[in-house]
DNA sequence: TGTACATCAGTGAACGCGCGTTCACTGATGTAC
DNA sequence: TGTACATCAGTGAACGCGCGTTCACTGATGTAC
């Protein structure tokens, strides 16, 4: 390839970075263009020889943050033992850690409710890349009995994605840890006596 | 009170209604100041003298639609057993029939995303009627042992607002329903197996 | 009761500002011969 | 190998548009005498 094409990858590249930073720092509307490129070392006029339009780039970049996230969000399970691997998976997502880690935290908090009134463009997106959540965590799910397994995967992305959500919307205020406390106890005995029960 | 005083007080409902309206429908940033006056029958003009700023209206609407919300979700409880309702609470909140009803239910799902990223300014409000929500949640839960009242109310309403934001922004896809039926059996499960193990 | 003035809810147009997008241009890289 | 032209990533300024807020004005209501 070309040094000039090999350049344009780069960029490519480094805009999709800043935009994923900026979304989940500021949601849709809040990551202007020119802040991206701007993050990015470039300037506006260029952006347009890299994405068709300001929502294919938040298409892009919400499947690159939650796909980083999933990653990390599972890795490393097999260290643990089966039964405890839902619960790490809670306990990982549902933290004050990554309430406050906006540079490779989840993107979800910062996009949904824009997502559900004013940027319902990006509802494709969503619905792919929560299904790709539910199936990880259905993996790793005991299985129970009063609840098929997908549902409670759901049920438990559901809260897991409430409590993160609330408790930045909190950040500083004292419920804001109240929040996370609350849903690891409640997600961490559903998995469980779900389990057994 | 002067014909013109009542005048002014009957606009000023009228403003707040049409503000809590589209506040629902379209978010912070998303119900605007022309759009709720004219929701009014008024002009944007008018608006300063009712409220200070777009920041005062917001808190207000905020204020507003989480007190009908709490009133029509606790609404003839006595009528059900005591046991049943905690569930019957959640089964209102996490339904098709709420996700549905912009009028009249709950506002979180628009605005949180926006408080933690662009809106912090609304925290304190958000703050408030969350603890009054969960107070009213946690006077409804049968007495269990393994999770505290208080957290147990706390992770059913993460679990709740989680599920109806994210049905809310699936709309029209499959998962919309599949996520509100999880929730609701997820939180029922909870709620019960707490009260009993 | 009537008249002259004061008040004030609401109007309509303008303000400054920031946004996404467009476009003529630049200069380094790549290609043809 | 050298020269002339083509390509194209990125620049910087402008575009149209919509937002929150301001303000001079209007006309109906209220008040003083």
């Amino acid at each position: 390839m070309s040094a000039k094409a090999e350049q344009k990858e780069r960029s490519h590249e480094t805009i999709l970075e800043s935009a994923a930073r900026l979304l989940r720092e500021k949601g849709i509307a809040g990551a202007r263009v020119a802040e991206v490129m701007q993050g990015a070392g470039l300037t506006v006029g260029g952006f347009y020889a890299h994405f068709a339009s300001k929502e294919a780039l938040v298409d892009a970049a919400l499947h690159r943050t939650a796909t980083t996230m999933r990653e990390r969000l599972f890795a490393r399970l097999d260290e643990k033992p089966a039964d405890d691997r839902a619960e790490v998976v809670i306990k990982r997502y549902v933290s004050a850690a990554h309430r406050d880690d906006l540079l490779h935290g989840c993107p979800l908090p910062a996009v949904v409710g824009e997502i559900g009134t004013t940027a319902p463009a990006h509802r494709a997106v969503l619905g792919e890349e929560l299904a790709a959540l539910v199936t990880d965590l259905e993996a790793q799910l005991p299985s129970g009995r009063a609840i098929p397994k997908r549902h409670l995967a759901l049920g438990l992305v559901a809260l897991m994605y409430g409590a993160l959500s609330l408790s930045r919307a909190l950040r500083g205020t004292p419920l804001s840890e109240d929040v996370l406390r609350a849903a690891r106890a409640v997600g961490a005995f559903a998995a469980r006596a779900e389990a057994t029960t």
